[in-house]
DNA sequence: TAGGCCATCTGGTCCT
DNA sequence: AGGACCAGATGGCCTA
């Protein structure tokens, strides 16, 4: 029992919290149920202002329901509301004249919650709350970059926290490894890598962002595909690092590499596609994208990569990862990973992510895997 | 309905 | 004194 003494009086709810921890002050609170609604779930969208009316609506409240208030047993709380109580018409009398029954507490007496006091309280409360709040606004915001920046990305199917913090520390991990080994590790022991730790679904989602069937999804691709491209496609079937596994539908939400982009945007990726060329690995405040980079994913930030797409080849060869020729026999054993995939391949359209959302993320990614299975 | 996840409030602690 | 950070508590929402 925590500590918090709630007084649930039907609509006319008074929180009391008195004593929270042992040996804390005695601090009331008194909002309505109401109240307390509206200060959590609008929240997220107050302002100062708003803080200043719920202030006034708490004190509001605290005037109008004290006759709700009933005993909770604790002569602390019984004192402090008592205090509050008294506030109202005799504020600067010493308090508690009747406290001559009572044995006398020890320890230092408490001072008196005069209604300035009072104010004061609530008032620095509010300030605290609110920064708090905004704090963990920060934090979350925080959060949802790293999101952006880790293998599995969906507007829709977000990783939860936890999730993402461990999933960036496996993928710091495993690109981290490739960094030292210098040696490309096969996609198994990659995706294992990713999702030590990660919870079923999470797993799942994973795995399933890890793949993708070109195939399925660009009957058409082969002719509108540029013929350098095309041929430096060839070139990359013979690379040990596809992350594609034939036979198998694309993820309907979030990709690690480009392959979105021809979901979303079926007959405009040539243009799409063409930005990635140019700023792959440089374009780190294009328009498209609302913030900075992420440390851990920054081309040029932790991981010092000084690699540049500096000639066609390279720059076909980015592309052409997620081209392996059709037929190209995957990885052995991913079915397992990927059994679901015929489910999630149900999920409507509109749900993916656009090219404008996601536009950043994937030439980050795309860069980011080019500079290291570049070798 | 239980459990997971989340946002918020809150009091304590540390630091400036 | 005030702000930042932290952890505990609480209640809402969602999903299996």
């Amino acid at each position: 029992m925590g500590g918090a003494c709630c007084l649930s009086l039907g609509h006319e709810t008074l929180l009391k919290k008195a004593y929270c921890k042992k040996e804390s002050s005695i601090m009331t609170k008194s909002y309505t149920e109401e109240s307390m609604m509206t200060e959590s779930k609008g929240a997220s969208s107050w302002t100062d202002e708003c803080l200043n009316s719920q202030d006034e609506r708490g004190m509001e409240n605290k005037n109008g329901e004290r006759d709700a208030m009933t005993k909770e047993g604790d002569d602390d709380d019984e004192d402090a509301l008592n205090r509050l109580e008294d506030d109202e018409d005799e504020e600067d009398e010493e308090e508690e004249e009747g406290d001559d029954q009572k044995p006398k507490r020890r320890g230092p007496k408490k001072k008196k919650m005069t209604k300035a006091r009072l104010q004061r309280f609530k008032l620095r409360r509010m300030k605290a709350n609110a920064r708090e709040r905004n704090r963990m606004h920060g934090l979350n915001d925080a959060l949802e970059s790293l999101r952006k920046v880790v293998p599995c990305y969906s507007k829709t199917q977000k990783l939860s926290k936890i999730e993402t913090l461990r999933l960036a520390k496996n993928y710091i991990w495993a690109l981290s490894e490739i960094l030292r080994s210098g040696k490309s590790p096969d996609l198994m022991s990659f995706v294992q890598a990713l999702c030590k730790g990660l919870s079923q679904p999470t797993t799942n989602l994973v795995a399933g962002c890890l793949q993708l069937n070109p195939r399925t999804f660009l009957p058409e691709q082969s002719q509108e595909i540029p013929s350098h491209m095309q041929t430096a496609s060839a070139s990359f079937t013979a690379h040990p690092y596809s992350y594609q596994t034939p036979g198998l539908p694309s993820p309907p939400y979030g990709t690690m590499d480009s392959s979105h982009i021809f979901h979303v945007k079926p007959h405009t990726y040539g243009s799409a596609l063409e930005p990635f060329f140019e700023n792959a690995l440089t374009d780190c405040t294009s328009p498209s994208f609302d913030g900075p980079l992420s440390p851990p994913l920054s081309v040029n930030g932790n991981f010092s990569f000084k690699h540049e797409p500096s000639s066609e080849f390279e720059k076909n060869y980015a592309f052409t990862m997620h081209y392996p020729a059709p037929g190209l026999a995957g990885p052995q054993g991913n079915a397992s990973l990927y059994a679901s995939s015929a489910q999630r391949c149900e999920i409507p359209m509109e749900n993916i992510m656009s090219y404008d959302a996601h536009s950043h993320h994937e030439r980050v990614m795309n860069a980011q895997l080019n500079a290291i299975f570049h070798d």
